[in-house]
DNA sequence: ACATTATTTCGGTATTTAGCGAAATACAGA
DNA sequence: TCTGTATTTCGCTAAATACCGAAATAATGT
């Protein structure tokens, strides 16, 4: 899952992986904290679930959102790939551009 | 330097980054294997240099691009910051919006 | 000084991303 | 069914990013 540094390059989304860290946390909380709409956070959501870093719990009304921590090690494969000394990293799909 | 995270962002860079991981590149020869315009070249170069991910070296007129593997410790310890267990990233610096 | 080669900067367009507020959806309780 | 609360989806705008080709810059050799 490459773009697990897509959803890193956002201090935004960084800084709501740090709050989840320390505690599950519903899209209102975080939202009182980051003064960004709900609507925003929502689309920070999104990416931040597509790269599987976070994972959502429905209770009610309310969705509790978790920190995902098991991505991090693929994440750190990913980038032992690119440094490191195997040769997987030619197969990285080209951009197809033109 | 967060901004690691950007220049990992995209798929193009990461396959540069690869390439220079198998040997130190000019970027005429990454330009060839890349299809895409030197000068669009230029800008990801910029970006990579920018999160010091490679150093450049100049012979001539050509400018031999390698990997600077050592920021990758930085980076793994950004995110063992993120998703570890200390408490240091609550001050990343708030993204000062409104 | 001129020509050649390598790389970057410049001007432009198209796509993506972040952000907002308002409306829509989902759920639970009365 | 109606109300209230929580979250998401829907236009929309502004800013950033990627891309190109052409022109400019840099370095070297003649």
């Amino acid at each position: 899952m490459a773009d697990v540094f897509h959803a890193l390059s956002s201090p935004v989304r960084r800084k709501i992986l740090a709050m989840l860290k320390a505690r599950d946390m519903t899209a209102g909380e975080i939202a009182e904290q980051l003064d960004v709409g709900k609507s925003t956070l929502s689309g920070h959501f999104n990416v931040l679930k597509s790269a599987d870093l976070v994972t959502t719990e429905r209770s009610g009304t309310t969705i509790t959102y978790s920190l995902n921590t098991s991505v991090v090690e693929e994440m750190l494969a990913l980038v032992a790939g690119i440094f490191g000394t195997n040769d997987e990293e030619g197969s990285q799909s080209n951009d197809g551009k033109a």
